[in-house]
RNA sequence: GCGCCUGUAGCUCAGUUGGAUAGAGCAUGCGCCUUCUAAGCGCACGGUCGAGGGUUCGAAUCCUUCCAGGCGCGCCA
């Protein structure tokens, strides 16, 4: 449609160019935007606006001279200029109607496209070290990441969600001194308590299932707690599987699923970081100092160099991440997005840098990231602080146990990645009837009990039948219905190549208000049955872009509430 | 001190990449169920878009200087 009403602007730019109104070497990047006002019509153009200088003439005589210049088309009920010389389009009834026909033909295709067609693309996100449960932040990353995975799969792409453990490093070295110390009987404050230990109470559940002997049958490991706590290695093995058992149980009742969990270690056992370390010397780009190892990492934009190998020999975080998303690009992803918590945004620059100093052809700007602010947790009128090693902090489980999954999926994608938020648990919970998720719901559930009743009254609903009168839909609700459904594809495509999910939660707010206020202005079940027939048409068309919405947000579309 | 993010109604947040009179939910007040689900609808109230300067036909949006908050600035991850 738009590019429809480009060409016919194009042609009256033309045409009065060689009528010699305008010069002819005007050079116009026409745009059409949809109308915040329906009083502004369906589509408006500010070519008029942006010429207007160039072209020697006021902008409303401008735009004066553009319509009277513009082709005929049946798409086009009318235009009007408004404003400073904004030219209004309005579409013709039929051509507004006719998206409720390419709603229902399409189904759960409506609003899907090819974009990224033939193209792979990796979505990380949560990767949670498996050193406690996941919390309301790990939650915004699984809500996030899984809606990204969504909206990319829906415009074309061929995703693959990865998850990445990090379980070779010194925080899992602490995690395992910390089950050894409650093995041992000591709690947080005794004498012998490692220093920065984690001091939650998971600890010395963890510890007691390791002296009981429990086994952990994770999806790919099975670990029985060997009852030594003189055994560290033995420990380490034991905790990091009871804790990723405990994660995977989180994800699942979150209704996140991974396509790939990727180990830290295993980057060790096929020799990855070493051949990385071997490279990045090779090319020059590291020196020795202070005993230590350094990527000179300023050469590619870092405000400082980096240590990659310790005094001790041990590799920093760093170094395997480096290795580990050399490893992403051999996989051959054209594009991989890193969903993360913004306090991680400094190894952005750094994960780069080394991709570059590996000199392996990766573009400067790969990876993408997508880094969500911190959540900002409310109980009782106080903030709950989210601290692992203190040991008090909100679990997603417990947020999902409470307020229900799509309710917590909903808040923490509805709102931009950018933007901090606070996440009132008493306000989620005495006002889970008003909460968003429950009206967008509603609106489903609304529709489909419409298409009950009909089935109880013994009518028949012929979808061919209702189509061939969408003509009664001509009243003001339903020309917005109308528009909003016509908006969802392009809105859906612009999610996915911005990585904002959040625009469609926003969007089905909208799209639920404009269809609650339609049902309670007409009644659907008329006696006219062409006019019934396009209003259950309507209905159902909402329903199935509110259903497609919801599945984009990993949200349930419930048939009855 | 440096880097990233943010500042919009009493509260929580949108704002379609620079467009027209800045929007929604919650809260507050007043109305609407004999009728397809009231988990709903309508009306009202509520704003110097943190502050100043700049760019242009046009700025919440871009540039700049301040102010305020969050996060990061480790041979932790």
């Amino acid at each position: 449609m738009k590019e429809q009403l480009i060409s016919l602007i194009e042609q009256a730019l033309s045409s009065l160019a060689a009528d010699g109104q305008l010069p002819a070497d005007l050079q116009a990047d026409i745009k059409i935007d949809r109308t915040r006002d329906k009083q502004h019509g369906d589509l408006a153009s500010n070519i008029a606006l942006t010429l207007a200088k160039r072209a020697g003439r006021n902008p409303r005589e401008l735009a004066g001279m553009i319509c009277d210049a513009l082709p005929d088309a049946d798409f086009i009920r009318d235009t009007d200029i408004a404003g400073p010389g904004f030219i209004n389009f309005f579409l013709s009834d039929s051509s507004s109607q006719a998206v409720v026909k390419r709603v229902l033909e399409a189904g759960y295709s409506y609003g899907r496209s090819e974009a990224g067609a033939g193209q792979r693309v990796q979505v990380e996100y949560v990767s949670a070290n498996p050193t406690g449960p996941l919390h309301v932040g790990h939650g915004r990353g699984a809500a996030v990441g899984d809606s990204l995975c969504r909206l990319m799969a829906a415009t074309g792409w061929e995703v693959a969600s990865e998850f990445y453990y990090n379980d070779a490093g010194a925080q899992i070295s602490n995690l395992a001194l910390s089950v050894q110390a409650r093995a041992n009987g000591w709690e947080p404050g005794h004498a012998q308590w490692p220093e920065d230990g984690y001091r939650g109470e998971y600890i010395a559940e963890v510890a007691k299932a390791y002296m009981a002997g429990e086994t952990i049958d994770a999806e790919d490991q099975h670990v029985t707690g060997a009852a030594d706590p003189g055994d560290i290695e033995a420990i380490r093995r034991f905790a990091v599987a009871y804790l990723r058992r405990e994660q995977d149980l989180d994800l699942k009742a979150f209704g996140v699923h991974f396509d790939v969990y990727f180990l830290e270690s295993s980057l060790y056992e096929i020799g990855a970081v070493d051949a990385t370390v071997a490279r990045l010397i090779d090319g020059g780009h590291t020196y020795e100092a202070d005993g230590a190892l350094w990527l000179r990492t300023t050469t590619f934009g870092d405000d400082k160099d980096r240590v990659m190998r310790k005094q001790d020999g041990n590799y920093t975080y760093f170094l395997p991440d480096v290795a580990y998303h050399l490893n992403k690009w051999e996989r051959g992803f054209a594009r991989v997005v890193n969903e993360q918590g913004a306090d991680h945004h400094s190894t952005v620059t750094r994960v780069r840098a080394g991709l570059q100093a590996l000199d392996k052809g990766v573009p400067e700007g790969w990876p993408d990231y997508v880094l969500h602010q911190m959540v900002t947790v409310m109980r009782d009128g106080e903030e709950v602080k989210l601290s692992k090693r203190a040991g008090s902090y909100v679990t997603l489980r417990d947020l999902i146990d409470e307020v229900g999954r799509d309710a917590t999926r909903y808040f923490l994608v509805a709102r931009a990645p950018t933007s901090q938020i606070t996440f009132d648990i008493d306000l989620a919970l005495s006002q889970s009837n008003d909460n968003p998720v429950y009206y967008i719901q509603y609106a489903h559930a609304r529709a489909c009990s419409v298409m009950r009743k009909l089935e109880d009254q013994g009518w028949q609903w012929q979808p061919e039948e209702a189509l061939a009168h969408l003509d009664s839909l001509t009243e003001e609700h339903e020309r917005a219905l109308l528009k909003r459904l016509d908006q969802y594809p392009e809105l859906v495509a612009a999610a996915a190549r911005n990585f904002e999910p959040h625009n469609i939660a926003n969007y089905l707010r909208e799209l639920a208000g404009d269809f609650h206020t339609w049902y309670n202005a007409h009644k659907m079940l008329v006696d006219d049955s062409d006019l019934r027939n396009a209003r259950v048409a309507l209905s159902q068309a909402v329903r199935q872009v509110t259903a497609n919405g919801l599945d984009l947000l990993g949200v349930s579309a419930p048939e009855s509430m």
